[in-house]
DNA sequence: GATCGCGCTAAGCGCTCGCTCACCCATCCC
DNA sequence: GGGATGGGTGAGCGAGCGCTTAGCGCGATC
């Protein structure tokens, strides 16, 4: 049990960049209630409640509660992106390195739900210049896998008809995570990663015959 | 280009049982309104306001906003549990049943993107009943799945050493284009549907070994 | 030790929300 | 033709929303 845990288990990590620290702990609560009731249910009041402050707090460190979204969202995805970046950029072979990017993409996805839910699905609630700004990001998210799978393709090892289509297909099963995962469930973050690592190798025509995933 | 058209193209078919007119299209405006900006997001007068008639109009028909989500939500799910079940039942061998399930299963929530987003992604705006007995037909939508995967692993056909996980995997794969699938984007339902359908196969070890998908 | 500035609160503004109510007007039965 | 019925409207209620403003407490500064 002597794992990697930058990504997994507690999910205060990333946000030890904002301040100062009554605007992180703003932060933490609006990710919370963002997560647990949707952005558009959540209210300004509900947020200063869990950081355990007045209503009027929120606007001393934040403009806007779509400011707040926006935060999040974009230090979110920067985090997704970094997580991708050094996987892709790791040594190895190209089947190494997408099972390492795609289980802990799935590891933060699960591990870290409650930030990752609002990531991937309160998108369409941002503005339209904040919006473009986060879609810029998620079209380098797209690259880093592509370019491994069209690393392996390139080398002979994966067997891909359709490299775009096989992208989405890999970051569409990892972000699904953050929908269904439950903590209490049955399986650890580092179980589901494991699985859809060898998942994804057999989605590209470079799985082993059978026998590495458990249970 | 004759292919089956029961479930592409067109959203309004399945709508077809809903009494009286009226009431048919408040529920229509509602699946366009809740899908554009989501449920909360969604005000009364919108739905009204769609479905060219006065914010009380809507009152006359359904007790609360509440009640549209919920009718959506089992209808949709009835459909989409009804197209795995034929295709679950249908003559052939388990990864000719599989594939048929994804495809059909993936060209639903392509074609009838407005649907499938509500459908998928604002059960969390049910109350509590609501949502358990939505929760209900999700868990038989599971079971069909993973029966087929379950009959191809007791045949020798399929190599799966996570029956459970990878029914999962199927299911979000599929789930997932409905938050990602843009109509006026380069790929049509049917495509999708095929891409899936080959990916899932080689998930499950019965994939070709290449050349069924083209592009 | 008075002054200043910053983080914060109490109160509340203007607005829009989900929903209701009194009433209207076709259609239909007798 | 008179009255009942049921789908529809215009106006508006109480509540809660995002956000603002006036002022307070308190540590740092000189």
């Amino acid at each position: 049990m002597s794992m990697a845990e930058e990504t997994a288990g507690t999910e205060a990590s990333p946000w030890g960049e904002v301040t100062p620290d009554a605007a992180r702990r703003l932060l933490l609560a609006a990710v919370e209630a963002f997560a647990e009731r949707g952005y558009h249910a959540t209210t300004t009041r509900d947020i200063a409640g869990r950081a355990g402050m007045s209503p009027a707090a929120l606007y001393i460190h934040y403009k806007t509660k779509e400011e707040l979204l926006h935060r999040i969202s974009r230090i979110g995805h920067e985090k997704a992106l970094d997580i991708l970046r050094t996987a892709a950029r790791a040594e190895g072979s190209p089947a190494e390195r997408l099972a390492e990017a795609v289980s802990s993409f799935v590891r933060w996805h699960a591990g870290g739900r409650t930030t990752a839910r609002v990531v991937q699905y309160e998108l369409d609630s941002l503005g339209p210049e904040a919006r473009a700004e986060i879609l810029a990001l998620r079209r380098q998210v797209d690259a880093e896998v592509r370019g491994i799978i069209e690393e392996g393709v390139a080398s002979g090892e994966f067997d891909v008809p359709d490299v775009q289509g096989t992208t989405l297909a890999v970051l569409s099963l990892c972000i699904d995570v953050a929908r269904w995962f439950n903590v209490d469930g049955p399986r650890t973050p580092e179980e589901v990663g494991a699985l859809y690592a060898d998942l994804v190798l057999r989605m590209v025509g470079a799985g082993e015959p059978s026998g590495t995933a458990q249970r």
